[in-house]
DNA sequence: ATCTATATTGCAAATTTGTCGCAATACGCG
DNA sequence: CGCGTATTGCGACAAATTTGCAATATAGAT
C-alpha cells in the first residue's frame, strides 16, 4: 500500500477524507524533515488557511500521522514512522543542522523493555540527542 | 559542591551573577519536577516578572541548567542532569502523568554509542516514551 | 562603605503562536 | 444530481513569547 492509500484509509478509519487540502499539508510534510509549523504554515500559504493548517497537524497527530518533535526551542513536525523508517535525530548546537540517526533494534528493544519493567505500555517514543556535529566539534 | 555553588559558578563562568531573581527561578524549578512556563510564571509571579522569568530559562537553558521536554503538545522545564540524576520520562497519554524513569546506564551508553558512530558529539540527549501508564492501560 | 561601569529587571507594548465561531464550500454516498 | 455532514476560510480572539527602554541591582575597584 502505497503512503497515499495509508493516508486516506486511517482518516477514513476516523470518519474523516483525505480532502485536497489534507493531501497538500501532507506532501509538505513529505518533502522535508522536521519543520516548525511557522514554516510549514508559511509553505501552505496561501492555498491553505493557518487555522486549517493547524487543525490538520491537529488531526495528523491525533491519528498518529505525524509526529512532533522538540529541536532546540520551539518544536517541529514530521511524518510518523508509518511513513518514514523510524529513526531518531541529533540536532548540532552550534550550526542547527538535524542528522537522521537510522533507529538501532537492540537501541529500541531496549527502549521499550525499561518501559514495560516499569509497567508501562509504550506506544512510542522520541529520542533526540544533541550537541555537535563532526563538521562543528573542531 | 552542592547546587547553589554549582550554579554561581556556571553562571560565572559565563560572565553572568546568581542575583536574588535567578536564584528565586532556580528555587522553584527545584522543588517540583517538570513544569510548564504557565505554571512557573504564576508561581513566580510577583516576585519575579513573567518577561524576567523567560530571560532567566533562556540563559540557563543555554547553560545547561535547564532541560525543555516535550509532554505530549506543550514543553515543561525542569532541571538538568547537572542538578538531578539523569532520567528519562514516560507521558501517560490518557491520564497525563509524568513517570521518571531512572537511566539505564547500559541504554545511556548504548544511546551515545551510536551517535559517535555517526561521528557526532554528543552533550546529552532527551528520551521520551509516551503510551499509557499501569493504571490506564486497562 | 562608596563609586562606577555593566548586567539585570520590570513594565508596557509589540509580535508570534495557537484557537474559535460561524457562514460558505467541498465531499462522500445514495 | 442532490442531501447531510465534514471541512475550510476568515476574522476575531486568546495565549504565549519577545522586545525596548528607563530604573535598579550587582560586582569590582578604591
Amino acid at each position: 500500500m502505497n503512503h497515499r492509500q495509508t493516508l486516506k484509509t486511517i482518516l477514513k478509519q476516523n470518519g474523516s477524507s483525505l480532502t485536497r487540502t489534507r493531501q497538500l499539508v501532507f506532501d509538505l510534510l513529505r518533502d522535508k524533515d522536521p519543520q516548525s509549523m511557522q514554516v510549514l504554515c508559511s509553505r501552505a500559504t496561501p492555498e491553505v488557511d493557518r487555522a486549517t493548517v493547524y487543525r490538520t497537524i491537529d488531526l495528523y497527530e491525533r491519528l498518529g500521522i505525524v509526529h512532533r518533535l522538540n529541536i532546540g526551542w520551539k518544536y517541529k513536525v514530521e511524518l510518523s514512522d508509518l511513513f518514514n523508517d523510524h529513526h531518531h535525530h541529533m540536532h548540532c548546537e552550534k550550526c542547527g543542522k538535524i542528522i537522521d540517526l537510522p533507529a538501532n533494534i537492540m537501541l529500541e528493544k531496549m527502549i521499550e523493555t525499561v518501559a514495560i519493567k516499569s509497567s508501562f505500555s509504550p506506544r512510542g517514543h522520541t529520542l533526540e540527542i544533541y550537541g555537535l556535529c563532526s563538521v562543528c566539534s573542531h
